[in-house]
Parts: C-alpha cells; sequence; structure tokens
DNA sequence: CACGGGATCGTCT
DNA sequence: GACGATCCCGTGT
C-alpha cells in the first residue's frame, strides 16, 4: 500500500518531546507530511514551518496557560495533532511538543507536493501545479485533506491517519531563513520573534520579503 | 505588484 | 459582539 523504502522512517515521540519548540520547528523543515485517509494517500516535503510557545507566547493560544476547550489539545502529550478553524474557514495544522501540560505548538506552514498530487490538485479544484496549492496553512491543509476532526490525534501512532517521517534528508542551519510570524501584530513584543522557518530560496513556500 | 475588502463561524469576553 | 496563527479576487498603478 504505502509507498516505502527501508530508510523512510517514522518521526516517534521523542522527536516532539524536547523543551526547545523552536528547534524542533527548525528540525521538521525536510521532513514528509503524509496523509492517509480512507486509502486516499498522499505526501510532501515541510518546507515551512512557525513556532507558538505557551506559556509566555503572547500569539500562542495557550498564552498565560489559557485552558478552555480549544486550547485544551495544546496540554496534550507531544506528537499530538492540533487542528482549529482560522477566519471561519482555514483548517490549521499544528504538532504539539514538549511534555504534557506544556502546551508549545508548531504550525506547519507549506509542502513541496511529493506523492499523488493528482489527489492534492483534485481536492483544490486545480488544473495545473503551482506552488499556491500547498503554500500557506489553509490551502496546505485543504490539499493533504485535514480538517478539524483530524484535531487530538496521536500522530507517533501506527493506526494515526496522519504521521511523519524523516527521508533521510537534513536540512542545515545555513539553509535556514528565519523572519517574524506574520498575522499576529496583536501579539505586540512577541510578533517580532524570528519564529517563522522556510527551507531558503524554497519556491514552494510563500515568498520571502 | 500593492492594497483592500469579503467570506464565514468558532472562540472568548 | 468582536475578532482571528488566511485566502482569493478585484481594483488601481
Amino acid at each position: 500500500m504505502n509507498t516505502k523504502s527501508f530508510n523512510n522512517q517514522r518521526l516517534n515521540r521523542s522527536f516532539f518531546s524536547g523543551e526547545d519548540v523552536v528547534a524542533i520547528s527548525k528540525a521538521l523543515l525536510g521532513k514528509y507530511l503524509v496523509t492517509n485517509f480512507e486509502d486516499q494517500y498522499c505526501s510532501g516535503k515541510i518546507v515551512e514551518t512557525e513556532a507558538y510557545r505557551g506559556p509566555d507566547d503572547k500569539a500562542c493560544h495557550a498564552y498565560n496557560n489559557l485552558r478552555t476547550k480549544r486550547t485544551e489539545t495544546m496540554y496534550q502529550q507531544a506528537g499530538t495533532s492540533y487542528v482549529y478553524l482560522c477566519y471561519g474557514i482555514h483548517h490549521l495544522f499544528n504538532i504539539v511538543t514538549a511534555k504534557e501540560n506544556m502546551a508549545h505548538a508548531i504550525l506547519i506552514r507549506a509542502i513541496e507536493p511529493v506523492e499523488n498530487v493528482e489527489l492534492m490538485l483534485e481536492r483544490r479544484q486545480f488544473k495545473a501545479l503551482k506552488s499556491q496549492l500547498t503554500a500557506g496553512p489553509g490551502v496546505m491543509s485543504k490539499a493533504l485533506g485535514i480538517n478539524k476532526n483530524h484535531n487530538g490525534l496521536d500522530l507517533c501512532s501506527l493506526q494515526s491517519p496522519i504521521w511523519l517521517e524523516s527521508r533521510g534528508l537534513d536540512i542545515k542551519e545555513s539553509e535556514i531563513l528565519s523572519t517574524p510570524r506574520v498575522g499576529v501584530a496583536y501579539a505586540k513584543e512577541c510578533a517580532l520573534w524570528p519564529w517563522r522557518f522556510r527551507i531558503k530560496g524554497n519556491k514552494w513556500t510563500s515568498p520571502a520579503k
């Protein structure tokens, strides 16, 4: 069924368990995000991520350890998915990191389409392949078939329809472009933190400014 | 290419 | 009742 070779390795709990959400956000660049919903398999290489760190990050939903029905997912164990609705339209996909009750999460913002591109084109109703297919957290989720029903999944479980893989590619620090996060002006001084990470020069990210 | 607005609804105050 | 971790399309240049 799934296209796999011996050097494809599922990312396990320990990958996500660390305290340093910035380091994990960078380490996710070049890893593969895979979805397989009802035998509809597709995958892409992660090229853009963003770090959110409760309780001290004003841009994080869990700022000041805010606990609500929505944010509760961010306090779960490392490797849990956090998917929420943004602007009433877009489903944004995050991965929870750090130990339980420490609300860190990483927003996956863009992938380079790799396997079953036709399926992603169909979900987006695109006729031709271009970077807008998966550049941006809302459209990426749509292409991968991710919605808020996939909130709270254990991405490290072999049963999960969403998972992450290393396929032997390592992105060096010198290949990473760090810039401030967008759309978080309300977060005041935290909005300046350079916690948006991209693979330098990669055409599948949103264009650098 | 830059900007500006509308879509659309869950979440929090 | 206001607003948002976005996107797309229209207008003007």
